[in-house]
DNA sequence: TGGCGTATCTTCTTCC
DNA sequence: GGAAGAAGATACGCCA
């Protein structure tokens, strides 16, 4: 790019502009989520584990089986579960 | 803690819900900004330097106030201001 | 507090620089657990499994048995667990 | 994935105990700077100042390398540069 | 003086 | 892989 006639500067300030909109209005809704969060514990709820429900409502059941899977290898791996017997693939 | 009456879960839910949907929201905010950035782009300005710009102006509003703490809390250190709490003669 | 001596003055400085140096050995260190990931990466083990082993070592277990239990209580209440018979207290 | 042959899971624990002594070490370190802040303001100075004069001498030196970098962002955007691909004459 | 709310700072994730 | 943004942890200051 190099330099910018009169219309395209105008061009770029409507961009800037709408962009700066749209940001405010981003950080009106995460003042708005928080303060859901402060009613909830008004209420007498635990913000921590809202949050963690949130975040499996997110995640699909398949993933969520993989990751659960994948620590108790890891687990396994520092002595915090007790050894399977059944032989299977090695890896790493 | 044990657990809820339905009453309360019902009220659980409705929290959690209402968070979901807020960042629902915002998440499409986020994407619109997205699209300007593209739409931008497709008309030839540089995504980059955009950001740059934003950055820029957001920057000479916070700086205005940053700068005023900032003088304030050198007037403090150098006297020219009522200590915070009691103390106001020479010290340390 | 007022404004400073000389020797205020050098006192201060003299706290600052302890401060500067110290922060730069955090950061350091910093840099090492990073390199120590990235180097657990190469050998084939999935860094994210690792923080979370490593966040659950950090916990004692009581408070582990306390945030799974309010979890399981809060995804009763959201139906993401089967309702269970036995009554108990009830709160919020 | 599967799970960890010994030797691997060996390895496993020593990445894991590595990062866990480098974290200690962190977090010791950080320990001492609240003492050193501690200790200060034991001696009459104020901690949000010093915090605001670490701030700056940081800045001093992370803005003489943004500075180049926003001056060569804006050459660039008034075609005093060479771009970084391709395009040189005027768009949008 | 101990809990609560705020604010900063760090960490984690995502996008380029 | 490096930067930008979101999320989470931590520390400070106020109020009761």
């Amino acid at each position: 790019m190099a330099f910018f006639d009169g219309l395209s500067a105008e061009h770029l300030k409507q961009f800037i502009e709408r962009i700066e909109r749209l940001e405010e209005e981003k950080k009106t809704i995460a003042e708005d989520i928080k303060e859901v969060f402060a009613e909830a514990k008004g209420t007498g709820f635990d913000a921590a584990t809202m949050r963690t429900i949130i975040k499996l409502r997110k995640k699909d059941q398949a993933d969520l089986e993989e990751e659960e899977y994948l620590l108790d290898t890891y687990k396994r791996a520092m002595g915090m579960l007790p050894e399977i017997s059944g032989e299977d693939e090695k890896v790493a």
